[in-house]
DNA sequence: CTGTTAGCGCGTTCAG
DNA sequence: CTGAACGCGCTAACAG
């Protein structure tokens, strides 16, 4: 593998000559910029990565952390997608992306650490998603670059996040604007940011109409098409009425599809359902499924965009900004009772 | 951030030491040792990994790319799956992944090409898809260590594949076992390997039980749920008989599914269906769908594993080895029709 | 415009 | 058992 000092070496001039026209520095003759390019192409130079990392004290390189579980079922593709959005700038815009997929909240906080100090990665994108959690403080203690995605930061710091609230509030008020009088929230579990945000969505929606918030009707359970249909079966055994279903993920839709046909409620005029998430299978089942739409390519198109600017601009790097990127309902089937009336 | 040269200094020995003493070497005492560990944890002192790689001449990173087309519809957790099994090994055994996802081939044998001369990454995983791909060729004449999944390499090189052939083979079967007479395949393009080989798993069963291959039943096209649908609808008009389908992806499974309801036929009576990939969606159906559950997790640890093996003994290192991974038939209700009649 | 010198932080001889 | 010296490949400050 050529270095710098063979071209150099070929070219007749000194390695720093050489660095310079890899450079693109204007002080050079046009002359010895072309000695310089025909030897680079002749032994097929390309610089040595590591080498460069080590002298300018960057990687051009930036790390994703994930813990599975935050990857809810894997049903969905929402990190597929996100990847795909981070990975499209990264690719534009000349960095690379390190991705770490670790088991539990735990590994996920020590790899990110590991990967700061060990200097391996110049920022990092998490996407921690429990309400208590110590990973962003100590991430803004040791002043490392980073974006937050799918979840506000609550810190000094910078994050993109999906307008949960607001899409749960919107949801909701469909639901209600289509006669449905008595709505069951299936949330995920009740220590994820998201979980609460749409809680606290749902919430206001009713309150804004002054209806009254109901208890019982908000369950909180693991994400899967089982526990979906469980949670509601379980409300009505206990004697809790429902007419519509906000689900915090489409899996639970299902669960409440199969609930509906278990207990002979015709969708949507007996029950309305509602999905988080618009994975592709919502327009397969019968009938078709409304759900949210989440914009997972933007969001990390977004996250990375506000990355690398800070890190090409430390001077103008912002220490709090939230980016929330607006959602939509797909509304289908499932909810349109005043249609079908 | 403390270097090596701080904790010499504090430890009152010199950095070689040091360096000894992080690696482990056991000509050095127990005191100077201690001396040593003290001063690292006084001043936190973590290895840079830049000039660590530099000095070692390996990154301890592995490279995993991948075109856009390649993960077709995203619908599936293909490559998710592959990717949380790259990782689990890779974190167990201190590597780390570097991802490049691309909008075509073009762009990933680019990319692949200069994260190794760069040396960025010690070894690759690459998902080329196509039948004619040079890409492969190149790594192995630039004797880059790196492994294929998701196909066989076809040339000496290493891979983790899918039992395609054979999986689509005893699909055939299956359908044929069920009474089902005229089989039409639904591939996905033709240029790639898995449609091929997934052609000809199919045509050996229909021979091996002598039954004629009739290249009509044979449509190849975009994988999506509406191009299965078109597909079928296509076939029915050119008059092309078949009372069974097998699909080479799962969205193909949903459009024939809906094809059937289209045309008034029952599943599975008068038409068989059969996917592949076996996504969660496919038992939510009506009736749920038969599917060839593909082991994506696995193939990714196996793919790590292969290639970490080799990168740690190059000497042990083989140049041509072929790991196929079995995958089994989730029989469903789509084609369970000697249960029923 | 270009060469020389001195690092970046660590690993690895080679002495002792 | 330990230290000094050098090199990995490249960048950057300083001369000229």
């Amino acid at each position: 593998m050529a270095t710098i000092k063979d071209v150099a070496k070929i070219a007749g001039v000194s390695p720093s000559t050489v660095s310079r026209v890899i450079a693109g520095s204007d002080r050079i003759s046009n002359r010895t910029k072309e000695k310089v390019r025909r030897a680079m192409e002749e032994v097929e130079y390309v610089p040595n990565a590591i080498a460069r990392s080590l002298a300018r004290a960057n990687t051009r390189t930036v790390g994703f952390t994930l813990s599975r579980r935050a990857d809810q079922a894997f049903s969905n593709p929402f990190f597929s997608e996100v990847l795909r959005g981070m990975s499209s700038v990264a690719q534009f815009r000349d960095y690379n992306i390190l991705l770490s997929i670790s088991m539990n909240e735990r590994e996920e906080r020590e790899k990110c650490l590991r990967l700061i100090r060990e200097r391996r990665v110049d920022g990092l994108i998490v996407s921690t998603s429990r309400v208590h959690d110590t990973l962003i403080s100590t991430l803004v203690e040791e002043e490392t670059p980073f974006v937050v995605i799918g979840r506000s930061a609550e810190h000094p710091a910078l994050s993109v996040n999906n307008d949960n609230v607001h899409a749960s509030y919107q949801a909701t008020l469909h639901l209600l604007d289509q006669g449905y009088q008595s709505i069951a929230f299936i949330s995920g579990p009740r220590d994820l940011v998201v979980t609460s945000d749409r809680v606290q969505g749902y919430k206001q929606a009713l309150l804004e109409r002054q209806l009254p918030v109901v208890p019982e009707r908000i369950v909180s359970t693991e994400f899967s098409e089982e526990e979906g249909f469980q949670a509601l079966c379980r409300l009505r055994s206990e004697g809790v009425a429902f007419d519509a279903v906000l689900a915090s993920d489409d899996l639970f839709a299902l669960g409440a599809l199969r609930f509906a046909h278990y207990t002979g409620l015709s969708v949507p005029s007996d029950l309305g359902i509602i999905g988080f998430n618009d994975t592709p299978m919502m327009t397969y089942t019968h009938p078709p499924l409304t759900s949210v739409r989440i914009l997972s390519y933007e969001l990390g198109v977004e996250a990375m965009q506000l990355l690398l600017d800070g890190l090409e601009h430390p001077e103008r790097m912002q220490t709090k900004k939230e980016v929330v990127l607006p959602s939509r309902l797909e509304v289908r089937e499932s909810t349109r009772r005043l249609a079908k009336s």
